[in-house]
DNA sequence: TGTACATTTGTCATGTAAGGCAGGTTATAG
DNA sequence: CTATAACCTGCCTTACATGACAAATGTACA
């Protein structure tokens, strides 16, 4: 899944709120950098070109390309564990903040949508492959990078993997094991 | 990828009843918020700028901007009672969505922004007061309305009330009951 | 109730950016 | 390989911003 790194006019006309004719004099007027295709002429809109422009006329950035890069929503229903987990990323520099229940997992992904969350597969009442599938079901979250931190068996880790989960971590670990595939993922 | 919907200046005096000019002076004053294009400065505002606008000073919020002011989200894990329940409320029009566990819960209230959520108190995992104080805590969801359905004593349905539900249904209910609560809820 | 003042809103004219349409071309998906 | 969606260009129309001024509305006070 590669990241979306170079913007359409018609993509960059819709995140301004405007029609793609204006973006493409914006961009003959200097105040937008981008370059052409070959074929027919085609502009594309490099990603930082583009937030470069949004910040320096004052538009709003979209939460996709400002979004806290690194962010992290830990879901995990012991507060001990939750807390050493959050502890560390902390110190690693990461803004961290905490679900203890499938309910408010939920509800800080959709509205913090965070760049990568830990999710633990057994929670009282939260199905974890289930929450996977849902994720990768949503057009919106497909950026959102999981790494499943489990007691689980291998064979429950390699399923997660197969429902999505970008990496797995077995308990327990270790805090580098931890830092490192975060870091991993965020590449 | 986010359609972000935004007026026009012309737009919104069209919505407000005003001259596109008294718009432009609003927007100087800081009384409603919105971003310039770079090239005649042309003002656009984003929806939930506008609405929160509308809001704030008591003017009324066309319905296309008011989210889906007749949709519902049903939580509740029993399967069959939340069947039951969305056959009803569709019967009458509402637009319902449900939600069988804590997580879809979250994540689909904060993505679909319903007018009404059925809450069930007594869910695998799920604290229903929990919820009801997590809804209440959060300034974009004021204008949600709860509805409590569940079996609980009369003790726990008033302690629904005092964490913030707007209305109780004591299970088991008639049909014209549940129709009732959410329509008083809608007024 | 009436008057005077302050504030807000609407109107007009002008310059110009943004939008719409048609016609052709090329990516892109299936 | 084909069908479809997306893009480009040029031309024309629409609608916005701005400033100055007029009208309407609100407020204070006698």
């Amino acid at each position: 899944m590669a990241e979306i790194r170079v913007l359409t006019t018609g993509e960059a006309a819709k995140y301004c709120g405007v029609n793609f004719r204006t973006i493409i004099r914006w961009i003959e007027r200097g105040k937008l950098r981008a370059y052409k295709l070959p074929g027919r002429g085609d502009h594309r809109i490099r990603e930082e070109d583009f937030v470069a422009f949004l910040r320096e006329n004052d538009l709003p950035v979209p939460e996709e390309f400002d979004g806290a890069p690194r962010s992290v929503l830990v879901v995990e229903d012991n507060k001990e564990m939750a807390s050493a987990i959050s502890r560390v990323l902390r110190r690693e520099g990461f803004t961290v903040d905490v679900a203890h229940d499938g309910f408010s997992a939920g509800a800080q992904l959709a509205t913090l949508k965070p760049a990568v969350i830990t999710l633990d597969l057994k929670m009282p009442g939260l199905d974890g492959y289930g929450v996977l599938r849902y994720i990768r079901s949503q057009e919106e979250l497909k950026h959102l990078k999981v790494l499943v931190v489990s007691a689980e068996t291998e064979d429950g880790l390699n399923q997660a993997l197969d429902e999505g989960a970008n990496a797995v971590l077995r308990k327990p670990f270790e805090n580098d094991a931890l830092v490192g595939a975060i870091n991993q993922l965020l590449v």
